[in-house]
DNA sequence: TGAGTATGTTCAG
DNA sequence: TGAACCTACTCAT
C-alpha cells in the first residue's frame, strides 16, 4: 500500500541497510540503464521520504528519486538475491541486503537541487519530525474544498492516500464533503495528532492498522489481524460501529468511503 | 487467455 | 473530466 508510512518505512530501511557503503545498482529491465549507471559503485548517503516521494542520496550530489505510483513496489530481502523476477526496475545489493523496485511511475536520477525543487511543492508531512502543522492548518482553514480533496491534495499535505484519508475522517467522524474552512481548529488538531500517530504505526509495521483494539488503554493499540480498515473498500456492509451500510462515491476520481451515520453532513 | 482491479500522478482537451 | 501510464495478481471463461 504505497501511501506515505510505505516510504518512511523504505527510507529507514534502506539507510540502515545500505548507507555508509558503495552500492551496486542495476536496472535488469533495462528501463534504468542510465540513470543506474550514474550511481552504480557510490557511496549511500542516506534515503529519506517526503509524502510518497523515496529518495536515495549518493555521494558526488547525486540522488535516485522514487514514486510509486498505484502499483509500484520494492522487494527487500538478505543477500543472495536469485534471478530477477517480473520487471526489474532497479536492482540494488549492499553489503547484506538486495532490492529489487517493481512498477515505479518514477525511477530517475537527480541532483540534490532537483530534489529541493520536488519537497519545495510538497505540503508538510505528518512524518516528518519537522512536519509545519500550522502551514496545512492555514491552508485547510482558508479553503472552500472539501477535506476529502484537501486531504489528498500532496501541495496541502504530503503522504496521505486514499485508504487513510476515509479512514481518519471516519475516526473523527468528519463528512469528506465538509469545506476545509468549515473544520474547527480542535477538529484540525486532532485529525494531524492522529494522522501522525496512525502514519507512524503503519511505517513501524509496514501494513496500515487502523482499527483500534477491545482493550484500548489509552496507548496506541491497534489490531494487527483483520479487520484493519473501518470503511476503506466496505461499500454496503454495516459500519463497524453503527451498523448502517457504508457508502460509496467518486471524488476526483479516486473511490470514496465513509458512513452517512457517524460522519453526518 | 482475458478482464478487472488497485493504495497515484500527469497531461490533454 | 478522462485517458494514459507503470505491474502483478485474482477471478472468470
Amino acid at each position: 500500500m504505497p501511501e506515505g508510512h510505505i516510504l518512511h518505512r523504505l527510507a529507514r530501511l534502506h539507510t540502515e541497510w545500505y548507507s555508509g557503503a558503495p552500492v551496486r545498482v542495476s536496472s535488469p529491465q533495462g528501463r534504468f540503464e542510465d540513470g543506474a549507471r550514474a550511481v552504480d559503485g557510490r557511496v549511500l548517503v542516506h534515503a529519506d521520504a517526503w509524502g510518497k516521494h523515496l529518495f536515495h542520496h549518493y555521494d558526488g550530489g547525486l540522488a535516485v528519486h522514487v514514486h510509486l505510483g498505484i502499483y509500484g513496489a520494492f522487494t527487500d530481502t538478505e543477500l543472495p538475491l536469485g534471478e530477477p523476477v517480473g520487471q526489474v526496475r532497479m536492482r540494488m545489493i549492499g553489503a547484506r541486503h538486495g532490492s529489487d523496485l517493481r512498477g515505479p511511475a518514477a525511477c530517475e536520477v537527480l541532483t540534490e537541487g532537483e530534489v529541493d525543487a520536488i519537497e519545495a511543492r510538497l505540503g508538510p508531512d505528518p512524518l516528518r519530525p519537522d512536519a509545519d502543522a500550522e502551514r496545512v492548518w492555514t491552508r485547510m482553514s482558508r479553503s472552500r474544498s472539501p477535506i476529502g480533496s484537501l486531504l489528498m491534495d500532496q501541495s496541502v499535505i504530503a503522504g496521505v492516500g486514499n485508504v487513510y484519508r476515509a479512514e481518519v475522517l471516519f475516526r473523527h467522524n468528519i463528512h469528506p464533503g465538509r469545506p476545509g474552512r468549515d473544520l474547527t481548529r480542535d477538529e484540525f488538531d486532532a485529525l494531524w495528532s492522529d494522522l501522525v500517530e496512525l502514519m507512524e504505526v503503519g511505517a513501524q509495521r509496514g501494513r496500515m492498522h487502523v482499527v483500534r483494539t477491545e482493550h484500548d488503554d489509552g496507548m496506541p493499540s491497534y489490531a494487527k489481524d483483520r479487520p484493519r480498515t473501518y470503511v476503506y473498500r466496505r461499500t454496503g456492509e454495516p459500519c463497524r460501529v453503527c451498523g448502517t451500510p457504508v457508502l460509496h462515491k467518486v471524488m476526483g476520481a479516486r473511490n470514496l468511503f465513509w458512513c452517512p451515520t457517524c460522519q453526518p453532513d
